[in-house]
DNA sequence: AAGGAAGTGAAACGTCTATTTAAAACACGT
DNA sequence: ACGTGTTTTAAATAGACGTTTCACTTCCTT
């Protein structure tokens, strides 16, 4: 019904939800949720807009649907690499880099996922620093329990490290993280833009050798090779 | 003018200006730029919703000439202490600690700011991300000049480092420097919250030591020592 | 003291927002 | 073909938003 001419190149094919649900996703990686309106997402999406109250009740009820859509197969990808961590090292401490590639490698990793794993990485970069308390709680629901493991899996593979490392050095992770995943540019312009920047296989080739070489450090600590 | 019961126990003295300068700092830090309305601000400021409009032209007005109050003399400072870096070494490579705590320490360890240090910081990490292009030519104009400084700098301490780490081992700082300054308080509650997660020269102590681990990698590389 | 700029005040502007209503269209088992 | 539950539609609602207008007061200069 909406003027044709208007239509963008991504697809908006499938059910009304499936379109709301899609197109959503795309627009929120590239504004975040304040700067979205209801109307922007059913005008491209080629819906009308009482369907969105219809099929998620409201619009913190759409995002929270899209969040838990995109997340749910990340968080169980990172639970089950986390298992394996335990389960490879036996008793003895499992190792920061694979703890690390647990975390990171389900949301980097994911070129099958295409135009999709893009859009959950920016929203999600986008939407971590909300502060909006409806916004806030859907991720800390959303991400609480991976996170939780994370840390305590990695306090086991650091013993004797004292709790403000443990609170210092995951902020360092999770900050790298969600800023490589919003992937904003501000960096980009400034060490030559001649090369890929979204190649994601990069990103974990080298943020985490960067982040391990942080969370092997001895407590407290200096290296002991300059 | 504005009922007495509703004022806030921080400081609405001073000029009309000033008034609405630490207000807009205090509110924007909290919540952010959109979730923040000329209302809120004037309400709790005690003053008339047409002064903004008198005062900074307009909301993104507003927001830019609270940026640039806060932000100057942070990046005086940070420049300061990067030309110390060069000096410091000579013909040699600075070292990359010393740019570290260059970018780091105005921000964050600033105990005389008090308040407004801490509003900054927090404002800064939750508009970091924000998508609105007006708000994202104050951060790029704000901070371009010591962030070419900054990766400039690094590049002569990491000689011979391909483009692609001196991408996304600044990805990594300043996710991680954000990510601490929002203090959205996902990390604490994880990792035990009984000691004082918001002491900002833990952030120094701890962050500067494993950003410079990440940062003085062999390139592309594998850590020496297990 | 007079004049003029600077600042403040109450009220309204038009636009955008999420949400709701109720009627119309559709799908489908009987 | 009929009736029933589900989905889609157009229209309207109430409120929040940034911004503007203009009359008023304050303050400083001459």
């Amino acid at each position: 019904m909406a003027d044709a001419g208007i239509h963008e190149d991504f697809s908006v094919t499938g059910s009304t939800k499936e379109r709301i649900l899609h197109t959503a996703a795309r627009l929120f990686s590239e504004r975040g949720f304040d700067n979205v309106s209801l109307r922007d997402i059913t005008t491209i999406a080629d819906v009308n807009i009482a369907a969105v109250n219809y099929h998620f009740g409201s619009k913190i009820g759409l995002v929270a649907y899209v969040f838990d859509h995109y997340a749910a197969p990340v968080n169980a990808a990172r639970l089950k690499l986390l298992d394996e961590c335990d389960q490879k090292c036996g008793d003895a401490p499992p190792a920061v880099e694979d703890i690390l590639w647990a975390l990171l490698s389900p949301v980097f990793h994911a070129p099958d996922n295409g135009d999709e794993g893009r859009h959950f990485r920016q929203m999600l970069g986008r939407m971590s620093s909300n502060s909006n308390p409806d916004v806030r709680s859907i991720l800390f629901n959303t991400f609480d329990i991976v996170s939780a493991r994370f840390v305590d899996t990695m306090s086991r593979a650091c013993p004797g490290l004292p709790k403000e490392e443990l609170f210092w050095r995951p902020t360092c992770v999770y900050g790298a993280m969600m800023y490589a995943q919003a992937d904003n540019g501000r960096i980009r312009t400034l060490s030559g833009n001649s090369f890929d920047s979204t190649n994601m296989d990069d990103a974990l080739k080298y943020m985490i050798p960067f982040l391990t070489a942080g969370f092997t450090l001895p407590p407290g600590g200096k290296l002991s090779a300059g």
